[in-house]
DNA sequence: ATCTATTCATAACC
DNA sequence: TGGTTATGAATAGAT
């Protein structure tokens, strides 16, 4: 095969994680279009009603796309029809919750022991307040260059960086796992937790359809689009 | 080819318009499944917040996403989080394992700042005598000791693969239905879009159905399922 | 915005 | 409601 001659490498696997500002840019914007071309197609193909929301960054102004429109949607989200969920705790599958729970736990008392080691020797070292203060102020071991030390610093400044950074998306997301749940409880019995159950239900259909084309864009649809 | 060998056709080409209802149903699950990933995906890629709400035919509940939650972004769309009814957090008890992880959540900022001061005071004394700093933040001087740089290297890194495996776990579980994470804002929308007009305006609600069952919340996403 | 080469989502089947 | 498979689609990367 002459790589050479392909004009690009094609679609490759990304990681999924946050993109940097240049390639989210043009990724929000494809991938949003997708998004609403999506649930236009769901709309046709269903029958569903569909109102999608998307903010993005510090953008004012959101993207949107309704049909028949958002409005009708919300109000019927909203409607005073809608009856709330009632708590459900204990159809929670607290298991994982309190698997993860306990990870945070661990992982945050690792983040205190290392504080109180530091504070530990601090102490110590201030007590002696000598030359030295601080182990790390120790004088350069004989047997690492200061090359390889400084190698090893920014490994640890980036590991460090990381585990933070981590650490606190982790907890965002366990936020979000740990509520959603109890949030969106619903009569008993209906939930299903984690592991993706599924939630039975039978139906069979129809109703009007609602015409439109996806092709390009999203045709009866109501689009909003934020930005600016 | 032998064609008479193959398991199946494969993915064909359906025309874009509404099924029936035989097929229907299990469409409009897959597709559904489908449409929340996208998002959730959107979500992870681009620190969007997303909100869909789905009804289907005369089902009464809506099958719901939403990062943060749906809740949040509703807010967000109407204007001043004040007028929307915030239902859930008022109703629903928090239950011990949210108020412990918040607890958790605060004692982690704690740490932070803790090390923050240390780190603080650290640069204090080395202005008064060296230029010692924290190992993390820095231009290493030879002051370092090896052996205990090493093996914080080693503690650290140890957390980091914890983490990141976590992390990397619950994404999995996520992404594999929905996923991820951001914050919230105030905004209206404006819109473009065919046929519909846009009508800012304060729902009140008190309650909001949002029913159903909560699918495989498996992600950071809250997933609501509607259903019945 | 276009254009591929690939990965991904899924219509058919079981 | 769940798998499997062969294809149609969506889309990352490059232009």
């Amino acid at each position: 095969m002459d790589m050479s001659t392909k004009k690009t490498r094609g679609r490759q696997r990304i990681e999924m994680k946050k993109l940097d500002g240049s390639k989210q840019q043009v990724t929000f914007s494809k991938r949003r279009t997708g998004l609403f071309k999506k649930a236009g197609e769901l709309c046709v193909l269903c029958g569903a009603e569909v109102a999608i929301i998307v903010f993005w960054e510090k953008k004012k102004k959101p993207f949107c796309f309704g049909h028949p429109d958002v409005e009708a949607i919300l109000n019927r989200y909203l409607g005073n029809g809608n009856t709330f969920p009632q708590p459900f705790k204990k159809y929670v599958p607290m298991d994982e919750f309190i698997r993860q729970y306990v990870e945070a736990q661990k992982e945050l008392e690792i983040e205190k022991k290392r504080v109180a080691e530091i504070e530990e020797e601090k102490k110590k070292n201030a007590a002696g307040n000598e030359e030295v203060r601080f182990w790390w102020d120790a004088p350069l071991d004989e047997n690492m260059g200061l090359g390889e030390l400084q190698h090893y610093t920014r490994a640890l400044q980036e590991v460090q960086r990381k585990v933070a950074a981590r650490v606190e998306e982790m907890m965002m997301m366990r936020i979000c796992s740990l509520v959603s749940p109890m949030e969106t409880g619903v009569g008993v019995g209906d939930h299903v937790g984690l592991g993706n159950e599924f939630v039975n239900q039978n139906l069979k259909g129809g109703n009007g359809d609602i015409g439109g084309d996806f092709s390009g864009n999203h045709g009866n649809f109501g689009v909003e689009h934020g930005q600016f």
